[in-house]
DNA sequence: CGAATGTCTACTGTCAACAAATAAAGCAAT
DNA sequence: ATTGCTTTATTTGTTGACAGTAGACATTCG
């Protein structure tokens, strides 16, 4: 049987969890607020046991944090902390976009192309471009390569990590135009490669924008490079002269 | 085995947790088995919220699956499953030696030679090298890149993946000499790379290890691979640690 | 006035029991 | 013997209560 949580219905402390999830990732709780079971009992009409193992499932999501007496909080991400996970993140995310090449159908590929295509509609609309409907056509973009990656685990993993990441993703959509003029060149070379099937310059692509990224969260957390002018790379591979 | 008494400082069910995860780790639960709560709450001496709770804390490592109204049961993967984790698991190694590349210490640097020698010294008894030893010095070997690749976020979610990935590692380190061979010379052009900081070549040989295995991985469990110049095996079938 | 200490409150950790649902056993009919 | 249904039994889902701890507040002493 898979990791994937296919079933949603019965048990209430699913059923908490998802809402109180939901809730997390729209930014309605606070990051460290703290998670009470009483309080949340209270809510949802429920005793605490239920509650409690609600919040041991957002604990598995790396939604919120369980402290032995202390109680359950919501994450609350230190600006290394996110650094971290974006690096993580874009290492899942080139592997998504080589297995997408490699194994994605025709139609699958005309999928991405429309998505692709949706992207740079919006963004046409320079400089008049609305942060948050950009942020979730390349976030659409994403999943559906992940989706259709053929890699199950890698969809569950960077599935739940992008739960965690997209809240962080506002800096990015929000920040530096020019930013958002280089990403949107970074991703047209990547969907030239992906749509030519050429897996590892797709790849390498993807890592670059990551590395775009995280610099320019770096840059907002004020949290100084490794090596500043650092030359982006894929996992694996070769280097490219810029 | 009576310890309710006993004041320890963790929780009941985080000592349950940690010891039914190691048992599960090593083997002693077959895949699939049913981790029943009451079962486990009678031989801990305890009532089933702290087992329950220690369930879901074995969901959230990967080692068990709950599913609503059926309870939990140690984690079974199908051989598809396998090789999509060790796909995943491949492209966070590359990124932990990436990193472990560029922000090691020379002293960090020389524990980790100090770890490859040991990897060679193991390897010299050819060809009678015990393949467990030898799996746990290239487990060592990954395990102090990893924790020193300045990522804490890497380390924790590829340490879980580990626990999940080792227990089918016996069957890479059991088969085919020749493999292991291969997988030194790899192993070696890795190492030289990591210590002339070539952060580089070395991702690039750890991604190709990685394949490697995973190509040995498909072959054992008769999966055929993507690439087209692997050559389909006798299907032994998924000879797996119970 | 500040620091250390004692008390209080709110919360978590744990338990035992009840309710609901599934899996297993038993039995009848074909 | 096999199939289908009914009944029983076991297991999970949920509850409310009790016990122990962490943090806040007030108090006392240097």
């Amino acid at each position: 049987m898979s990791l994937a949580a296919a079933d949603l219905p019965l048990s209430l402390a699913r059923h908490i969890a998802t809402q109180i999830g939901d809730e997390i990732e729209q930014g309605l709780w606070k990051p460290g607020e703290r998670l009470s079971e009483e309080v949340i009992a209270r809510r949802f009409g429920v005793s605490r046991g239920p509650v409690r193992e609600a919040l041991q499932i957002l604990a598995r999501e790396e939604l919120a944090v369980i402290r032995p007496r202390l109680g359950a909080s919501v994450i609350q991400l230190q600006p290394d902390e996110i650094i971290d996970m974006f690096e993580v993140r874009g290492s899942l995310y080139a592997l998504a976009i080589r297995l997408f090449v490699r194994r994605a159908t025709a139609a699958e590929m005309d999928g991405y192309i429309a998505l692709g295509q949706e992207i740079r509609r919006i963004a046409a609309g320079e400089p008049d471009v609305d942060p948050r409907e950009f942020a979730r056509a390349i976030q659409a973009a994403s999943a559906y390569a992940l989706a259709h990656s053929g890699n199950a685990r890698l969809k569950a993993t960077m599935g739940r990590m992008n739960r965690q990441a997209y809240r962080y993703y506002a800096i990015l959509m929000h920040s530096i135009p020019a930013h958002r003029r280089a990403l949107l060149e970074m991703s047209a070379r990547m969907n030239d490669a992906i749509h030519t099937r050429d897996a590892e310059t797709a790849s390498i692509e993807a890592w670059r924008i990551v590395e775009l990224n995280q610099s320019v969260i770096r840059r907002i957390l004020g949290i100084p490079g490794t090596q500043p002018e650092e030359t982006p790379c894929s996992p694996a591979g070769p280097h490219l002269p810029d």
